[in-house]
DNA sequence: ATGGTGGCTTTGCCA
């Protein structure tokens, strides 16, 4: 059995003994971070040691971004990528001793106005999602074990918003965004786990919402409950028959000072 | 229609 996680934490070291606290109640084998927003000089190296996760490979910058794989189990091999022609920390990559890899994504969030003209950053997003679907087409193969997770920034099903119409034309779940997405996914083979295990409409025909972010505008967030689905597991064919559970931990974001993302867990039987 | 909150810091920028 093993556990993966995928979290974007908004500053690791600001919610640390959260993180530590989750580490113990769920007991993970491998926690994917995003948005760390430190450098690895102050990464909490030995507070993840402390709590018998040995093995990190962390990509960290200055204020923003960054990514994070803290684990249980060693690495064989680990490397980062860049895209779009920058160096900002949006992804790790290790690869465990059985072969199978593991990628860690924080796609950029895109700004506020989804046009590639007026807006550099959503020109950003969609050139990066672009980028990866060529990486992955030109450098793997779908049948490799591999696991992408990661906070991409992209809501792709009506049922992943709580609000398809409203959010048309809010950066998140705009056409041309859920369209360069579900390519990504769809043309190199990727399932999409959580969505597996919870398919978008139950055995009567009624939406099944899953959101895994709640922005920190709303007065309540659990009342109003305007969530999205921005983080992802995403697994290749070989890995999809040992999948025994997905699930995303809402509760996580009642806590003090909570990141506006919940965490993510799928646990594969291998 | 607007602004709402949070983190890190470059007290503005990013989300």
């Amino acid at each position: 059995m093993i556990k993966i996680v995928t979290w974007n934490i908004n500053s690791v070291r600001l919610r640390i003994e959260m993180v530590l606290d989750f580490l113990q109640k769920t007991n993970p084998d491998i926690l994917c971070l995003q948005e760390i927003k430190t450098v690895n000089d102050t990464f909490p190296f030995q507070a993840f040691k402390d709590a018998g996760y040995s093995y990190m490979a962390v990509r960290g910058m200055k204020s923003y971004n960054g990514v994070a794989i803290i684990s249980r189990l060693p690495f064989a091999d680990e490397f980062a990528l860049d895209f779009v022609g920058k160096q900002d920390c949006r992804h790790i990559a290790v690869r465990l001793d059985d072969g199978c890899e593991i990628h860690n994504f924080y796609v950029p969030a895109g700004g506020d106005i989804p046009d590639i003209n007026e807006n550099p950053k959503f020109a950003h997003k969609l050139d990066f999602v672009d980028e990866m679907r060529v990486w992955f087409a030109n450098n793997r193969d779908i049948q490799q074990k591999m696991v992408l997770v990661g906070d991409l920034n992209i809501a792709p099903l009506p049922e992943d918003v709580w609000s398809h119409k409203q959010l048309l034309n809010v950066v998140s779940h705009t056409p041309i965004e859920v369209e360069k997405l579900s390519v990504m996914r769809d043309e190199f083979g990727w399932c999409d786990a959580v969505r597996h295990h919870y398919p978008a409409r139950d055995s009567d025909g009624n939406e099944v919402k899953l959101y895994s972010w709640w922005s920190y505008r709303a007065r309540d967030w659990q009342a109003s409950n305007k969530g999205r689905r921005l983080d992802h597991i995403w697994l290749t064919p070989p890995l999809l028959p040992v999948l025994q559970q997905a699930d995303i931990a809402s509760l996580w974001r009642g806590a003090e000072k909570p990141s506006d993302h919940v965490p993510i867990t799928v646990t594969l039987d291998y």
